[in-house]
DNA sequence: CTAAGTTCATACTAGTTGGTATGTGACTTG
DNA sequence: CAAGTCACATACCAACTAGTATGAACTTAG
C-alpha cells in the first residue's frame, strides 16, 4: 500500500484532531485556524478544500471526535453492564489518575463547547445537545433495564436521575478545572457513588 | 444634589453592568469593548480612564457584581438558614419561572466565565475559583451547623457535599442552557432536593 | 501520451480587535 | 482668577481574523 502525499483522508483527520484541541484548549472561537494550520502543517487552502468554513470544521469535531469519545466512555460501556449500578461505578471508579489531571486541566471538551457555543450557534447547539442527550438517555436506559432485572429501586424516575448523573459529573469536572486540583472532583464522584447506592432495591441490597 | 454630567462612579456602574451583559451573552474574549462602548454611549476614552486594559474591566465585573450576585443568592440566605437542609430547598424552591427562564437561556455568570477563562488566564482563574469555593464554604458551613444543631446527621462530610451540590447545580444550568430548556434543569434540582433529604438526622425527621 | 479532475499551496483582502496618542472642557484649589 | 487635575472625547494604529482568488502539482481515465 502506497502512502500518498495527497491523502483525502488522513488531511481530513490530521485537521480534525488539530481543531480538536485547539479547541479544547482555547475555546471554539478563539481557536484560530493559522494556529491549527502551524500545528498540522496543512496550509489553509487544503482546510477549505475539506471544510467551507470555521464552523463546518467545529461540527464535524462535535460530530465524530467528541460523539465518538462520549459512546466509548459511556454509551458502549453502559449499554453492556448487568447491574447499571455497578456499571457506573466501574466507570467512574476507572478514571485514572492521568485522566483525572488532564480533564480537571481543560474540563469536558462536551461541556466546555456547549457552554461556549449553545448561546450563539444553532448548529452547535443542537449537536451538543444531542450528544448530552445520548448521555443521559443512556443512563436512564441502564436503570430502566436494572429496574425490570430488579437490580433497581421502581419508585424512582430514571431519566430524571439520568440528567442528575450528567449534571453532577460536569459540574464536578467545572469545578476542578477551575481549581485545577482534581480533588474538587474526585469529592464529586465519591459522593455521586454514594447516591447511586441508595438507588438499589432493598431486598437486592444484601 | 447635582447630578454632574462628569460622575466617576456612574459612569464606571455603567461599564460595568455593561459589560457584565455582553460578556454572560457573548462570552469574555468575544464581548467587544466597540459593542460596550456603544450600548453605554461611554468613549473608549472613559473607558480607559477606569480601566487601565479589557482584563480588569473583567476582573471588577468578577469582584463586585458576580460576588454580590453570589452572596446575595447564597451566602447570606445560607448563613440565616436555622436548618440548612430546609434553607436549602427553600432556596432552590424560590427559582421564580423567570429565574429559570433567564437561568437557562444564558447560564450562570459564574460558570460561563469559569469556564472560558479559567484555563487562559490566571486572574480570572483565582477569582472565579475564589466564588465557587466561597459558595462551596457555604453549603459546608451551614451542613456542619445543622450537625451541631442535631438537624444533620454526622456521618457525613459537610466540604464534599458542599462540592457536590454546587456540581448538581451548575451541570443542571449547562444541560439546560445547551436545551434551551428549563426543565432539564427543573430535574436536577428537584432530585437535588430529594437527595438533601437523605441528610436529615434520623430522629428529627419525623 | 493527453486531458480532466482532485488535492492542495500562496498571496492577498476586508473587517474587527484591543490599545494609544493627543486634545479639550469641567471642576477644584490655591 | 489662574493653575492644575480630573473625566472624558476623537482619531488613529498595528495585529490578527476568517475567508478568497488563483494557480500548481499530483492522480487517474481514456
Amino acid at each position: 500500500m502506497v502512502v500518498n502525499k495527497r491523502n483525502f483522508d488522513e488531511t481530513r483527520q490530521r485537521l480534525l484532531e488539530a481543531a480538536f484541541h485547539a479547541i479544547h484548549r482555547n475555546g471554539f472561537r478563539a481557536a484560530s485556524l493559522d494556529s491549527i494550520l502551524a500545528n498540522t502543517g496543512v496550509t489553509k487552502g487544503a482546510l477549505y478544500h475539506h471544510f467551507s468554513n470555521k464552523n463546518e470544521l467545529g461540527y464535524a469535531v462535535v460530530d465524530e471526535l467528541v460523539h465518538n469519545m462520549i459512546s466509548d466512555v459511556w454509551l458502549k460501556p453502559l449499554s453492556r453492564a448487568e447491574d447499571p449500578i455497578d456499571g457506573m461505578v466501574a466507570i467512574l471508579k476507572g478514571y485514572s489518575d492521568e485522566d483525572m489531571e488532564r480533564g480537571c486541566k481543560l474540563g469536558c471538551p462536551l461541556n466546555n463547547l456547549a457552554q461556549e457555543m449553545s448561546p450563539v450557534d444553532e448548529g452547535f447547539r443542537r449537536r451538543l445537545d444531542g450528544l448530552f442527550a445520548l448521555w443521559r438517555g443512556a443512563v436512564a436506559e441502564a436503570l430502566r433495564r436494572g429496574q425490570r432485572s430488579g437490580h433497581v429501586r421502581g419508585n424512582i424516575d430514571p431519566d430524571q436521575i439520568g440528567c442528575f448523573f450528567v449534571a453532577g459529573m460536569e459540574g464536578g469536572i467545572s469545578q476542578a478545572k477551575t481549581a485545577q486540583n482534581p480533588e474538587v472532583l474526585a469529592d464529586c464522584r465519591d459522593t455521586m457513588i454514594d447516591y447511586l447506592q441508595t438507588l438499589r432495591k432493598p431486598e437486592s441490597a444484601a
